[in-house]
DNA sequence: GAGCACTGC
């Protein structure tokens, strides 16, 4: 921890530009809001388009207001009026926020539709819900003939369920068109000025501007680029403290569980020790793992004379607003996903973040009050970064959004229309991997789907697990698949906190089966329903039981789905060598070998790599295994293994292994 | 031999 002798970073910032964006008090009427001002042009505008891109500052009102306007002046008309949201809370929080302003019951004219939660009715005229819903919904109705407004709200967060929708409205928009059937109107409703991405997708739509409400805020550079960002996180944080008054809280946006709960850690031991007359200090973590009462913490206002620091990571720049922010301190940092095709590899690193990111976290702090922003990097080096994140469809892979476009009869997914378009690469991975799976098939020339991948479709899941699923019953294992599939569709129901490790270990033991990480997680499941999901049994056995109720919510979804496609649901009881060639021949591309080395490689492309720590098999040499996936961060892992025969896998998929053995050979 | 950002159907 070198000590600059200069003084602190904090003293070399400069001043830079003060952008704008901001949220108005709960209180504010709907009659206050800037965009109120602008609703007679803007209805008279949108009255005639097509399409829109609609730009709004936070705060601008733009959200709650504009789905009540169209619906006042009988826009869309007959029709529902949908707005998407990427996340489910806000297309909660929203429809209730609505329909109290429209002084209606929630699920009546306003209400929302979000996985296992369906609040609308026959009246429902303005419908909120999450991308993935909407989605989905257009398996059944590829041309959204229910919609006669769509709204795409947040587009500039680009998730992977918007980018593939702006593609399915569009050519529900142009289909609707071409058949002479009731038009669809298409508004993208974004918070960044990076616009004409939007706009030329969709033929020229016109941009129109709201403005919004926002304190302005001050932004600082470091002079001179810093050669580590938590040492530079620390300095600033206390030259901050030293200065400003209590009642100012602080925002710092940093990577990772692991570097905040150091972090932390130093924060409130220099607290302890700092001169007469400084204000106290609470240290705040923050991250998505983090269980919801300790979250919750970071909400609740200090007392008097006590400055509330919050360390997090970039959960608070979408998903989590804090009230009250004066200051932010942006590291310029963050651990973000990439997936490279080739390798089937997903690589979790720590990287730069770009300008519309850095701009975000930025807007966190003016958002009751005038802000601050300290950049801990140079104005220079900001100049550098990407304009945007790449969108996360360029970032992951496509298995399910290729399964997804298919059953939506997308005559040719490597030509589909997407906004921005993932690799030519990526994309025949994924075929290649549906088709490994059997879920699609040659048709006069066209890519289709077979029945199997029909029904892989119906599912909420990854083709992989679908497909588990559906093989299930002629394994007898119907019920067990269903188990293991649900727990590794939710967050982890084991909880591991660091101070506890060797009392986690000892009760965990009792799961834990030589078998494997799936066959450990089936046995957790087994205990938790012998007690009934029992809050103390959760408690001592470091369960999470949030998690286990919503893979139980999980599971009955998946369930129902089982029943309607008429899949045989029997249980193997005791016999888990059926679950494993299950498992086995769902992941067989997954597969990976014990080399006479002690290192493991993979059977697909011969890559090394090795046991995660996290898993049951750690410290155990099983001679061959399936795994879930790959991860690499200091090296290459597999994670949630499951201990197979070899010979389970010629047989799962005879001429894939021929032809991985003729390419060896070669 | 040693580790995991965030959503969503």
């Amino acid at each position: 921890m070198a000590q600059d002798r200069e003084g602190p970073p904090a003293k070399r910032f400069k001043a830079a530009a003060q952008p704008q964006g901001h949220t108005p008090p709960a209180h504010v009427q709907r009659r206050s809001l800037p965009i109120a001002a602008a609703r007679g042009p803007l209805l008279a505008r949108l009255r005639r388009l097509d399409s829109a891109v609609l730009i709004g500052e936070t705060g601008s009102g733009k959200t709650t207001q504009l789905p009540q306007y169209l619906y006042e002046v009988g826009i869309g008309h007959p029709g529902l009026i949908a707005v998407t949201q990427p996340r489910r809370v806000a297309a909660v929080t929203l429809a209730a926020r609505v329909a109290e302003e429209k002084r209606t019951e929630l699920g009546k004219l306003v209400g929302y539709t979000v996985r296992f939660d369906d609040c609308t009715s026959a009246e429902t005229r303005i419908r909120f819900l999450t991308d993935g819903m909407l989605l989905r919904e257009a398996i059944g109705d590829p041309l959204l003939q229910k919609y006669s407004v769509v709204i795409l709200d947040e587009a500039h967060e680009r998730t992977i369920h918007t980018d593939v929708l702006f593609g399915v409205v569009k050519a529900a928009q142009r289909k609707r068109k071409e058949r002479g059937l009731k038009p669809l109107k298409v508004i993208i409703m974004s918070a960044t000025m990076d616009v004409d991405l939007f706009s030329q997708y969709f033929n020229g739509a016109p941009v129109i501007y709201l403005e919004g409400r926002q304190h302005p805020i001050e932004i600082f550079y470091t002079k001179e680029r810093q050669s580590d960002y938590i040492q530079a996180a620390l300095v600033s944080i206390f030259q901050i403290h030293q200065e400003a008054p209590a009642c100012q809280d602080i925002l710092v946006f940093l990577t990772g569980q692991e570097e905040i709960e150091a972090m932390t850690k130093t924060c409130r031991d220099i607290s302890k020790h700092l001169p007469e007359g400084c204000p106290r200090m609470t240290v705040l973590p923050l991250y998505a793992s983090l269980p919801h009462p300790q979250q919750l913490r970071a909400f609740k206002p200090t007392p008097e004379g006590c400055r509330k620091v919050i360390l997090s990571t970039n959960i608070a720049e979408t998903s989590i607003t804090i009230s009250g922010i004066k200051y932010v301190v942006d590291t310029g940092m963050v651990k973000a996903k990439k997936y490279s095709p080739d390798t089937g590899l997903e690589v979790l690193a720590v990287q730069q973040v770009s300008k519309a990111q850095a701009w975000q976290r930025t807007g966190r702090a003016g958002r009751q009050q005038s802000g601050i922003c300290y950049r801990l990097y140079t104005e220079e080096d900001f100049e550098k970064f990407d304009e945007m994140t790449t969108p996360e469809i360029q970032r992951c892979n496509l298995a399910s959004v290729v399964l997804h476009l298919l059953a939506l009869k997308i005559p040719n997914v490597l030509t589909f229309d997407f906004m921005s378009k993932p690799s030519p690469d990526a994309i025949q991975a994924a075929i290649d991997q549906l088709d490994l799976l059997g879920a699609v098939t040659q048709k006069e020339g066209q890519l289709v789907l077979t029945p199997l991948g029909k029904k892989m479709a119906a599912f909420p899941l990854d083709p992989k697990f679908s497909k588990a699923i559906l093989l299930s019953p002629k394994f007898h294992c119907a019920e067990e698949i269903l188990t293991i599939v649900s727990l590794l569709s939710v967050d982890s129901v084991l909880h591991n906190p660091p101070a506890q490790r060797d009392e986690v270990q000892a009760v965990r033991k009792k799961f834990i089966s030589s078998e494997g990480d799936h066959l450990t997680l089936l046995n957790v499941y087994r205990a938790f329903k012998n007690v009934n999901g029992h809050k103390g049994w959760c408690k001592e056995n470091f369960i999470n039981g949030r998690n286990m109720r919503l893979m139980a919510e999980v599971r009955a979804q998946l369930r129902d789905i089982c029943v309607k496609l008429s899949v045989p649901l029997e249980s193997s009881r005791s016999d888990t060598g059926n679950i494993r060639r299950c498992l086995a021949h769902s992941l067989f591309m997954n597969a990976a070998e014990l080399q006479p080395d002690g290192t493991y490689s993979t059977v697909d492309s011969h890559q090394a790599v090795a046991i995660h720590p996290s898993s049951v098999l750690f410290q155990c040499r099983p001679s061959c295994v399936v795994f879930n996936g790959l991860l690499r961060t200091n090296r290459c892992y597999m994670r949630d293994l499951c201990l197979v025969d070899a010979d389970w896998l010629y047989e799962a998929a005879p001429d894939y292994f021929r032809r991985k053995l003729r390419t060896a050979r070669d």
